[in-house]
DNA sequence: TACCAAAATGATTTTGATTCATTTAAACTG
DNA sequence: CAGTTTAAATGAATCAAAATCATTTTGGTA
C-alpha cells in the first residue's frame, strides 16, 4: 500500500507546529488565556494568523496543544529523575521534588491546565499518563512490602498531588521559593513517620488488615480497568 | 455621621446588584467563563446589557463578584457547621467534610476562582479569609495541645486543602460522590493515625472469612472479564 | 408640578476570533 | 527542467460578543 509519499515535508510541517506551540506557550503564560491575542501569537511565532488555524482548530484547542505537551514533557522529565535502583521512599521523594519545582518554575502553564479542562475529556490523557508515574511507584512498593498499606493508593495520589499544587499555589502567592520541607513532612504523613519502615508488622507477617487492604489494592486495579 | 437620607434606594440597589449575581452565577455555572454572553445574563437579571457594566467594570469583574460571594457565604456555613463545643479534631472533621461537600456541590464556581485568580491579588481576601477557619482551628488545638506539632500550620493547611481539592476533581472526573472515607483517611495522616479508616464495618480487622469472600468476589470479577 | 441627579437603556463602537478566496511554495511527471 | 497538480500559507473580510455612551426613564426633593 502507497507507502506515504510524502515524507521530508512531515519534518518541516512539526517544526512550523512546535514553533507555534512555542510561541502560544509563551503568549499564555504571559498574558493568561483571555489576555493572549491570535495575532500575538501569530507574530511570535512568525506566521499569519490564518496559518495558527491550520494547526489548531480554534483558540482552546491550541492551549489543550501546549498544556498537553507540557505534561508529556512532564512525564518524560520525572521519569528520568526517578532512579529505579533505590527503594519506594526515595523514589517518592525524587518525584516530589521534581513535581513541585517543575510547577513552582512553570506554574502560569500548570495553571492553564485547568482552563483547558473543563472542555473535553480527552484533553486530560497526558496528565492522566503523569499521575500513573506515582501509582507506578506505589504499586511497586506496596507489591514488595516497602510501604504502609492503611490508606488506599487512590486516595494517597490526591494527598500527594494535591497537597504539592496547593503548597505550589501558596508559595507563589506570597513569592516564596521552593521550600525543602514541604516534601518531607508530606512524605512523612503519607508513609506514616517512620520513613521506609512499613506498618508495625513489616511485610514478612501482615496482618489481616494488611491483606485485605491489599485485596481493595487488586479491586481499584481492576475496576480502572475496566472504566478505561 | 449625616444619617444617609437617601436610603430605601440603597437596599434597591443592592437587591439589584445581588439579582445580577445571581443570573451571573447561573450562566458561568453552566456555560463556563467564556461560553456566558454577557447578554445572557443580562436577560436572566431581567437587566440591560449596559446595566451590567455600572455594576461591574467588565466581565472579569463580574466573575470575580460571583467567586467573591460564594467564598464569603462558604466561610459563613462553615463557622454555622462547626460545634463550638468539640475538640479540635472534631472540628477539623466537620470543617473538611463540610468542605468537601460544598466543593462538590458548587463544584463549578469553585473551578471558577482559578480564572478569577491570577489578575489581581485582591479578588482572593475572601478564600484567605475562608481559610482562616481551618487556621483557628488548628491553633486552638495546638494550644489546648489536643493536636500534635510536628509540622507547622501553614503546611498543614495545605495537605487540608489541597487534598481535599484533588479528592473533589478525582470524584468529579470518575463521576463519583461524596465519599466518606476520604475525609477519615485524610484525618488520620493529619493527626498521626489513631483514626479508623478506609472501608464501612469490620474493616479494622477482618476475620479470614472476610478475607475469603473478598478474594471469591474479586475472582468472580475476574471470570466475567474472561468471557470478554 | 417642576426640577435634578442617579439609574437604566440599547444602539453603536471596538475588539479580537475565525473564515475563506487568493497566492505562494512544494512535490511530482514526462 | 517546464508544466501541472496538490498542499500550505496568507491576510483581508466577516462575525460574535464585550464594552461604551448619548439618550431616556425613574425616583426623590422642594
Amino acid at each position: 500500500m502507497s507507502a506515504t509519499p510524502r515524507n521530508t515535508s512531515r519534518e518541516r510541517i512539526e517544526a512550523r507546529e512546535s514553533t507555534i506551540l512555542d510561541a502560544a506557550e509563551g503568549i499564555f503564560s504571559r498574558s493568561g488565556f483571555d489576555g493572549a491575542k491570535i495575532s500575538d501569537i501569530a507574530r511570535a511565532a512568525s506566521v499569519a494568523e490564518g496559518t495558527v488555524y491550520l494547526y489548531y482548530k480554534n483558540k482552546r484547542d491550541l492551549l489543550a496543544g501546549v498544556v498537553g505537551r507540557f505534561w508529556s514533557q512532564l512525564t518524560q522529565g520525572a521519569e528520568d529523575a526517578i532512579d529505579p535502583q533505590a527503594d519506594a521512599a526515595q523514589q517518592l521523594e525524587q518525584l516530589a521534588r521534581y513535581h513541585l519545582q517543575s510547577i513552582l518554575d512553570q506554574f502560569e502553564v500548570v495553571s492553564l491546565t485547568y482552563r483547558a479542562r473543563p472542555q473535553q475529556e480527552q484533553d486530560l490523557d497526558q496528565v492522566r499518563e503523569y499521575v500513573r508515574v506515582f501509582d507506578r511507584i506505589m504499586q511497586r512498593g506496596v507489591d514488595r512490602g516497602e510501604l504502609p498499606t492503611d490508606t488506599p493508593i487512590g486516595q494517597l495520589r490526591d494527598v500527594f498531588f494535591g497537597t504539592l499544587e496547593f503548597s505550589a499555589r501558596t508559595l507563589k502567592l506570597r513569592g516564596q521559593a521552593y521550600d525543602h520541607s514541604i516534601v518531607s513532612n508530606l512524605l512523612s504523613l503519607m508513609l506514616g513517620r517512620s520513613h521506609g519502615n512499613a506498618g508495625t508488622n513489616g511485610a514478612n507477617n501482615p496482618s489481616n488488615r494488611d491483606l485485605m487492604q491489599r485485596l481493595e489494592s487488586i479491586q481499584e486495579q481492576l475496576d480502572k480497568r475496566g472504566a478505561w
